[in-house]
DNA sequence: ATAGAATTACTTGTCTGCAAGCTTAGAATT
DNA sequence: AATTCTAAGCTTGCAGACAAGTAATTCTAT
């Protein structure tokens, strides 16, 4: 059996694709695919500690870390500090996302319906289980 | 819809569970995951350039001679001047790999087993085909 | 009340992905 | 032969993933 026949690899070229599609699509706007994600979970939640955004994304917390400190220097997100606990602080959203908070949202969308076009609803279904019950299963 | 039912947060979370997964299998050895990749493919095409070697792997030319040269570094591989075209290097394996290789390419096979020992044959094939699909489908 | 454990964020270093640009070598055109 | 065009490899710079470690703060158990 070839490499390419390969769970992991096939896994790792699906999300390069879907994920340089989204590169493209965000680039008007500046953000990267990470950073669209990051500041989708700060608008729906304002105030949310680094580490609570990371375990939402199930992502790294040294990840999460810089990934903010870039937004934060382009204004995407701002912080407050914690009056009860002073080693966290609270993210928002920055000034500039409420013009943009609508269309930025819905780029997901349309990205999304995208990458799916040619799969029917039943397809779509099948494929987003298989890829959650796989996320389950390992380790 | 949340961004957790996007095809590509799923791919992405799926994939970073399958590159890890790997990379604890390959630790031992002292090779990560696209660096065992590259192994594969040169030691089943001896004499490949870095290029022809990115083209296989499907891969961008300036990450595989980043980890080409890593590999040379720990001795998985070795580099000859082609005769014919002064612009080239044709890699082959390095003199570790002679005793190591049958083991070497039995881990991607095991790992692939393990990481889909919960899936059917039958779910194996969807899932192939759906990525393979999806691969083939987006721009 | 205090010592030790746990938590949180951040830092550093390595690896990978990729865009952009450079250099050299070979091909093609004139 | 000279010039231009193309191809190949490499380099740089930045973003992200993650391991390992640090510092500050909070919590816990005595």
């Amino acid at each position: 059996m070839k490499y390419t026949d390969c769970i992991a690899f096939l896994l790792a070229k699906a999300n390069q694709k879907s994920q340089s599609f989204l590169k493209k699509k965000l680039q008007p706007y500046g953000l990267t695919a990470v950073q669209h994600l990051i500041l989708e979970v700060v608008i729906d939640h304002e105030g949310l500690t680094p580490g609570e955004i990371s375990k939402r994304l199930v992502s790294d917390n040294a990840t999460v870390s810089g990934v903010l400190e870039r937004m934060e220097e382009h204004g995407w997100i701002t912080r407050k500090n914690d009056p009860n606990d002073k080693r966290v602080s609270r993210i928002f959203p920055g000034k500039k996302v409420e013009e943009l908070k609508e269309e930025i949202l819905l780029e997901r969308e349309k990205a999304n319906e995208e990458l799916l076009k040619h799969y029917s609803e039943e397809e779509r279904a099948v494929l987003k289980n298989m890829l959650t019950k796989f996320l389950a299963s390992v380790e």
